[in-house]
DNA sequence: CATGAATGAGGGTTCATTCAT
DNA sequence: TATGAATGAACCCTCATTCAT
């Protein structure tokens, strides 16, 4: 009983490691330099019971995207306490500069992602980090209209297109400064508008 | 006589041709994904003839990224030849956009090719693509300079970061419209100034 | 129970097939000109599967030369039994004696892959043949000092380079008498101090 | 005339110049490790032109191997010029002395052609390297027949052996001392005969 | 479920040798 | 004869995936 139920406990832990595992990693390394190896290694499971978790390695990188979205959600969802769309949305910029240090090692972890994922012949997994980039991209947008903007869609556009060229650029230069930068800069466009 | 000389032409041609080969394939593909036997095959040369011309794959990465320096600099000449330091970057906006299909498909050249390096351990060739970033972003503070705009490395940061996130997004949404609109959002921005 | 005794006996028994395959393929065909699938099909084992047993190539180089090692132990071992160091070491020319027809066709194991070895300019194996010598001719000493002749370093010197000389002779000679009027000279000579 | 003469000239100067230096070149890197690039570069020779001197690799292999019997021709004929046969001897392992510090880096240049030739399958070389240590085996014979020492070939073995067995244990150790402490027991063997 | 071991299909790289001029 | 360029066969090594227990 107890033993059939601890099993089942330590497995799904096993999978919530691995999959934490995953999204660090690839992360860190891209998809195509990280070895199913390294990512057990950092879950500390054996190579061997990956397999039981995650039929293929692509699966893992779409259980990496997943973490990554549910991060998202965490964090429009600590975003939608505030009542004020403006602020709704000048606390998503406070979060991205928050994230300068990664940002300048890494880059962003979907952006990234997707531009890897979009160099792959078979389009399997192109799509999968496009979605998650558009969630944010309706959340944004979806302030700007609760906010009455006009073209609210434009500017969201304008907002997260914003942020994946500070990543990259934070990144390429490895200038965690180019987030404060740009960040201070969105935050006085959204208190001008 | 003129044979040596031939000999001479086809063979700096050949490695022409493989370096434009690889500034497309990699492009397409990415760094890991490309085999040397694609790029060997896109410019119709033996693989084992590629390592008379270049000793390893990085060298064949380290000349794209020259490639796409170069195309750069030839664009960046060409827009030197209008008088007012606007046209000049709302020619480099439009130039942008015209490249809008090839931006969905693969995003910008010296973007992805950043992001792919830098997920590297060994710190070979990371700062490489940052260098031609660093480039454009000189470039066009240089523009905001002469037209005695405040701040102009801001604006440099804010045009350029602009540029790689509408290439990014585009990429991977595969929306050439993405292009045209921040394309679009960004003439009336330098049009305001 | 038994089943994972089995599985984990098996492979080290692999490990120790690849060992002893190593051993044998190096010292008759050198290490330059053997390929790792040569190791591989000596041992009845997938070339892939060599990988996971030893990383590179050197480190089969390496086992090797333990094997090579914990052979001269067992030799020695053996002589210690003999209460007389002049006996113990007379056996020692004996072993060596009985050996001719490998010294004939392929040398000492040791010395021919110490030559080999020291033609390498990346230092990582050059003195692990080397060391392997020195143990030699380190209990070669103190059989002479236990005897109580003076100089038993030099002494030693004297035996193991005699050895190494006529192997090596032998080998390029293709004539294993070598190995038996040397030999018979150095017994002569160790009933002579 | 003229010219072809110098042609010719330069032609065989060529040729010595890539004699030398495979003799060189192989005895430092062996036989194996070394490219014909190598050679050509040491020889400073276009890669491209050797093949018009040396039809195959193996062909420079035989020329080093017979630059080193011709040092060995010119020291034994400087040695001849000794009335004493075992002043002839003596002088020999001088000679052998005075190479101690290329032993201890590279070993003696026939010794470890031998072991590496004899590692090779295709018997084609495999006795080249022996035919010369050979040649002075016999000469020492010679000296010792002369000198009226019972058993000359015996004693020539003896000999020869403990000059390929020091060589290779000063190269194996790094220590050229080894060279010095048996030469010097080897002047005092020869003067108690 | 767990796990060490096995497998095999490439990928990058080297190099002796040959070719075209 | 001279020479840069060309060629292709091999080699070492990696790794996603599967197997046996």
């Amino acid at each position: 009983m107890t033993n059939s139920v601890d099993r089942r406990v330590r497995a799904s832990q096993k999978r919530r490691r691995l999959t934490a595992a995953a999204a660090r990693v690839l992360h860190e390394q891209g998809v195509e330099r990280t070895t199913l190896a390294d990512i057990a290694r950092e879950a500390d499971v054996p190579v061997g019971n990956v397999y039981y978790y995650f039929k293929t390695k692509d699966e893992l990188v779409q259980a990496a995207l997943a973490e990554h979205s549910a991060h998202l959600d965490e964090l429009t969802a600590e975003l939608d306490r505030s009542a004020d769309p403006r602020d709704r949305l000048k606390g998503l910029v406070s979060a991205w500069m928050d994230q300068r240090e990664t940002a300048a090692r890494h880059g962003c972890p979907t952006g990234t992602l997707a531009v890897e994922l979009d160099k792959r012949a078979d389009g399997t997994l192109d799509a999968e980090a496009g979605a998650v980039i558009r969630r944010l991209l309706d959340w944004t947008a979806a302030q700007f209209r609760t906010w009455g903007v006009p073209d609210p869609d434009d500017h969201a556009l304008t907002l997260v297109s914003a942020y994946q060229g500070m990543s990259l650029l934070a990144n390429a230069l490895r200038d965690p400064d180019v987030m404060t930068r740009e960040g201070n800069r969105l935050l006085r466009w959204l208190d001008s508008l």
